[in-house]
DNA sequence: ATAAAAATTGCAATCGATTGCGTAAAATAT
DNA sequence: ATATTTTACGCAATCGATTGCAATTTTTAT
């Protein structure tokens, strides 16, 4: 690439025969600049093709107009919709993203937070990675007076702004909807427990049967089925049992759901007379799986806008708020043919 | 939030009773300072919870060390693991990622691009948005000094980087796979042709078409089938022609697929002995309907590490690449079961 | 012990835009 | 025509880090 000398404020004061500082006012809509003289160096500026140096510019206000965003996986779809949100209602205001992956490896985690930090950003927003251990690099965001806010993976035990989910309810309904259809056995396959969404939506499995005096059987809870493979063996040990489950409540995602109905399949299990199952997520496979999958929505777009407009409204609040601001997100569940027995 | 003043350079030096310049240079790794002071800067630098202002930094330096991407959605997922690969190479080497999306708008996507400029990024990734009519923007990227490097969705007038796929080969093989399969009348939903990838993919369907001598039918050729629904739409009208079609190349998407399937199932016309079905991108669920569907894998995540890869190459170079480089990965044509006739 | 070379550190300018304060010029009032 | 208020613009410092060059100190060579 050549190098080209970009054209500044002074290249464009310089050939008026005024100030830097003149241009600088023009430019930026200040009402103590002629409105000729104004016309003029907007000319000019647009002659010389300048395009101001947001670099210098931030320096100089102290802020940077920017947010920095730390997800486990870009390319994980509830990920991927959540940034697509945050992205944008924050456009629009002007603000730029800068986007990182912890690829769920706390030491990545805290270098991304770090790369944010030096960026100056205004806001950090995060989901935290599954194997996170401590909070030190976000208590380190807020001691550098950077707004934080932490979505859907978060660590309650820091004051921040949060936007989660009720996973515990959400749970709770997808649950209860299995005993209502007249399911008796039900598995659950569970999330790592360090991360709080995969405790409350143990809590809700836990609340529901409890709701309608279903007893628990420890051998019907399944840890770490994660991704389709997990769910799939896990799966394979269930309908193995002695007693096996009538149902599969998938709480960790669609893709565990998906592992269970393959290996229904394989053992020529009819799902749902015979096993119900229900995932998390909504992903879009689950509409067009046979039979379709029953899931949760999570309105991920929504968050992602959720998160950008708490941001605005908070920096807009003179005052410091002094509890931390919790928005609670309502997933929806979506019934779907792997859950249509009637008992 | 409180306003915090951060700590600087400045405080380290008053600190210790030295200057900036020696605390810059032992930040930096300098071989000119001093082990002893160096050591001692770090410390405190460490006490003082110091964080570098990459603004000012790179104010100085004359670069931002950051790589700006536009996309016409980040949640889409063939993008979001291109962005992913991005990040993956781009990240180790200390370089940032600002993401934008054009929404598939022309004026969005100036938009995003003259932020970009703005942000005196290093270099901007891009993939135009399906309704961009000219080039002004990109021209103008160039004109800035800055590294433009186009991926998938390409305007091929520009001479810039491009890392592309082989959408007419992948197009020819698929066309060619159903053709040897013993389908004889093949339909190709096409998409928007001002976009150089739809009219790749036509020229490969024609191609191959020519190539085994099948005639080209032109009602079996429709428009703008991109969505789920423009496909199922185009699919009800193909099967109700006096003479069907008995294989339908969705050239646009998995999704457009999908429709075709939804509507064949509907229409209780069987897949694949009646109809062939390939789509295009190799989504997730194209896996798992039944039948699963014949499709074409891009390599979104490697062509992410190719783009990134692709910059550092370019600046690691001293002398200006003459010609354009361009780039092009061969897609693979994934066999299913949605083409599976022996004719 | 003295000269020469090398290693450290400081000084001051620079990157480009912004902004408080001061002054000249224009507009209005007396 | 003179005094007063507005308006428009310039001056210079500032944001924080970097770096060429000069000055000083330390090390090595003679």
């Amino acid at each position: 690439m050549k190098k080209v000398k970009r054209t500044t404020i002074y290249d464009i004061a310089a050939k008026l025969g005024i100030t830097a500082s003149s241009v600088s006012r023009a430019l930026n809509n200040s009402s103590q600049v002629n409105e000729k003289t104004r016309e003029l160096i907007i000319k000019t500026a647009d002659e010389l093709n300048y395009k101001r140096n947001t670099l210098a510019s931030n320096l100089r206000k102290g802020h940077s107009k920017t947010i920095g965003v730390v997800v486990p996986r870009i390319n994980q779809n509830f990920f991927s919709n959540v940034i697509a949100g945050i992205e944008e209602t924050t456009y629009q205001k002007g603000y730029n993203l800068i986007i990182c992956q912890s690829g769920e490896v706390h030491d990545k985690e805290i270098q991304c937070v770090n790369t944010l930090i030096n960026q100056h950003v205004d806001c950090i927003v995060i989901s935290v990675s599954a194997d996170s251990y401590d909070y030190q690099h976000l208590q380190n965001v807020l001691d550098h007076g950077i707004q934080l806010i932490q979505f859907d993976r978060v660590a309650e035990e820091l004051e921040t702004l949060k936007v989660i989910n009720d996973n515990e309810q959400a749970s709770f309904e997808a649950v209860s909807h299995l005993i209502e259809n007249g399911y008796k056995r039900i598995a659950l396959l569970e999330g790592p427990q360090n991360l709080n969404i995969f405790r409350q939506r143990k809590n809700g499995y836990l609340r529901a049967l409890e709701t309608h005096k279903v007893k628990v059987i420890d051998e019907l809870v399944v840890e770490n089925a994660w991704t389709k493979e997990l769910g799939a063996e896990a799966t394979r040990k269930l309908l193995n049992l002695p007693h096996p489950p009538d149902a599969i409540f998938a709480s960790t995602s669609d893709f565990s759901a998906l592992g269970v109905l393959e290996v229904a399949n394989i053992m020529n299990i009819k799902v749902p007379s015979e096993l119900g199952i229900c995932g998390y997520s909504n992903e879009a496979f689950t509409e067009i799986t046979s039979p379709s999958i029953t899931t949760i929505d999570q309105f991920s777009v929504y968050m992602g806008k959720t998160i950008g407009n708490l941001f605005f409204q908070e920096i807009a609040s003179i005052e410091v708020s002094v509890k931390p601001k919790i928005i609670s997100i309502k997933p929806e569940l979506i019934i779907r043919g792997s859950t249509a027995k009637k008992g």
